[in-house]
DNA sequence: CAAAAGTAAGTAAACATTCATTTACTTACT
DNA sequence: AGTAAGTAAATGAATGTTTACTTACTTTTG
């Protein structure tokens, strides 16, 4: 039997993250795709049964579930508040920056309706996608260390900054001088945590 | 001369913006905006050159245009940090919780390239979009009242956590328990202010 | 040679956009 | 007050193109 050609598809999905980033969600075909990836149509639809489920698996496994994997790096639960939000934050900022193209699928997960029910199912199944975070701050709620809300306000309040940091340093790596340091983003970062810390 | 009819002009708008919301921007086609508004296609290309221009439009106008004003009643820059803080997440949460459909397309200003450039654009030739916004950042923070940081790092923290908790909100609406109440909003503003005083 | 991987060349449906025409109203003249 | 000319608004049907997806065939391997 003919092996698959992992090349392919590895070419398939890091052509389609980049047409994304570059032209948006909306200007994606199959067609578009199939040719600039060098591979006809008919490939992608032996990988998938279709669009929906490319999209769909390329935003979990490919971005949701990679980036899910950097931003764990050497965190644990039992870290100091400070300490690992601050942990999160340069996992984060270093995966996006080696990973471009990743972030705008990233942020289309918040908006179109596909991706976000996507998002939500796969939470559900699987638990709170970001276990270890959720943990974390389940924690240091617990212990009066910060003070008491939701889990999602905690998350609103720690990384969406980080996000839209990160969407500013992109806008500026083609203009004269970046002003999304990495002091910038540790001021910030502490910022945000003092804000919760009782 | 025939008179226009603002309605239906009205009509194309607010029904583009509920596809856009239930189904997604790369769903949206001119086709079906046309048949859903109960217009003809080529009243639409009579009112806007073509579909990007349509968009750009909608997103600029209707969309940011209509946030800004929202965003800034009873807001002035002298205002006191927490107070004109806490203003604008109350004016930004009761604007979107009546104009729903409005916070997705916002959300695609984000991921989408096309919207994305438009915003941009608009931003230069404008100034700033949020000019008195900007001001009363530069104000406080001249005045010695949070700590030193770029003006694009203070909108992260302050606000990229609000729209987080709108999209919270939105999601939690069909579900028996609204978890983001008027005092979760109001804690979490808190928060975010009370990270950046000195 | 069995069998899945891969392809080139399709398909019908949906797409953005345009054409030729009709509609609805104002205005200027009776 | 009645009406016909003038005009922008609005349209339904059609344009050629692109879409997601298939069919019928070839290649590449164990």
């Amino acid at each position: 039997m003919r092996p698959k050609n992992l090349e392919k598809e590895e070419a398939i999905r890091s052509i389609a993250l980049q047409i994304i980033a570059e032209e948006g969600l909306e200007n994606l075909s199959m067609q578009k795709l199939a040719k600039a990836a060098n591979v006809s149509p008919r490939t992608i639809y032996i990988k998938y049964e279709n669009k929906e489920d490319f999209l769909i698996k390329l935003f979990i496994d490919e971005v949701l579930g990679s980036y899910e994997k950097a931003v764990m790096e050497k965190f644990n639960p039992d870290m100091g508040f400070a300490e690992g939000v601050k942990k999160i934050w340069t996992n984060s900022f270093r995966y996006f920056k080696e990973n471009r193209h990743y972030y705008v699928l990233m942020q289309y997960g918040k908006s179109s309706p596909l991706l976000n029910k996507a998002y939500q199912d796969r939470d559900i199944k699987e638990g709170d996608f970001f276990t270890p975070i959720h943990q974390f701050l389940q924690l240091h709620m617990k212990a009066g260390n910060i003070i008491k809300l939701p889990v999602a306000a905690y998350r609103a309040i720690l990384f969406a900054p980080l996000f839209d940091l990160i969407n500013e340093y992109f806008e500026h790596t083609t203009r004269p001088k970046q002003i999304i340091t990495d002091k910038v983003l540790a001021d910030s970062c502490e910022a945000v945590v003092n804000g919760l810390l009782v």
